[in-house]
DNA sequence: AAAGATAGTGAGGTTACCTCACTATGAGGC
DNA sequence: GCCTCATAGTGAGGTAACCTCACTATCTTT
């Protein structure tokens, strides 16, 4: 097997199994009621705190018009409310509501439960070493 | 660093790398005209040959009825055939076009090279190993 | 003050799915 | 052969998740 043929195999084989995780962490948070594009965001509220919205945008790697849209989906659940930047009487902050903090909040609990089940078939060491090599390709 | 911590730190670094390695899938397919999910289906059609719709959307595991309107989307390219199925006049079968053999061929070209230079900071050693566990991964 | 850049959002668009309903056809049982 | 149920494909209509362009208000730089 040369490796032209090992990586095309790879990537597909990649491809397969990140479909599958995609697929199921989808599951794992539908009972929340929010959908995948909510979970990412308030996922990044949560970690990072109030922000603008075009902050948000960059951290999602979406056009800021997209940004906004989320935010709206987000603020009709009453998860997220939009405040002025006391700094930029142009730009709007956005912020994780109580209610919000608790949907993030179970938002991850159900997905660190997902990839549980996910990468449980891996033993100690094989997780040890697909952490090391992943984070080789994530860098930039 | 917990057990819990780990996976879930491999999940988002999963995640992420996998966002990428799509993100620059789909680049790598736009300048031959067409989308993702119709990359996808002539990529099926070329590996497993003229097959029903209903079978096609089985491989890609979506709705029968998407797998009907991906099938309008390659046939309005010319990079599909259907005709009937002689065994079943239900049925419709579809066949990549000469055309849908060339893009097919063309798509696979541009994932490989993609996939090389995505993966090209491991070295043989490292994708290897890799590939040996996401093929745990893999399996249902 | 003027020019250029920026933040958010209205308007409109594409892609990639989905469910439900319907018609035509096939399979199995009596 | 007839009836019932299942199946294949597709019309109709819908949602989610993006996108670009254009616009107004505001900020920054010259």
């Amino acid at each position: 097997m040369g490796a032209q043929e090992d990586e095309e195999t790879l990537a597909e084989a990649f491809w397969a199994v990140s479909r599958r995780l995609r697929h199921r962490s989808h599951e794992s948070i539908s009972p929340l009621g929010i959908t995948p594009a909510q979970a990412r965001a308030i996922g990044v509220l949560r970690r990072h705190g109030s922000m603008r919205i075009s902050t948000l945008s960059e951290h999602l790697r979406i056009a800021p018009r997209s940004g906004t849209e989320v935010v709206d989906a987000l603020q009709e659940r009453a998860l997220v409310q939009r405040s002025p930047d006391p700094d930029d009487r142009r730009a709007v902050l956005v912020t994780l509501s109580p209610q919000g903090e608790e949907v993030a909040e179970a938002v991850r609990r159900a997905r660190a439960a997902e990839a549980d089940l996910f990468f449980d078939r891996l033993d100690e060491a094989d997780r040890t070493e697909l952490a090391r090599i992943i984070s080789l390709l994530r860098r930039p």
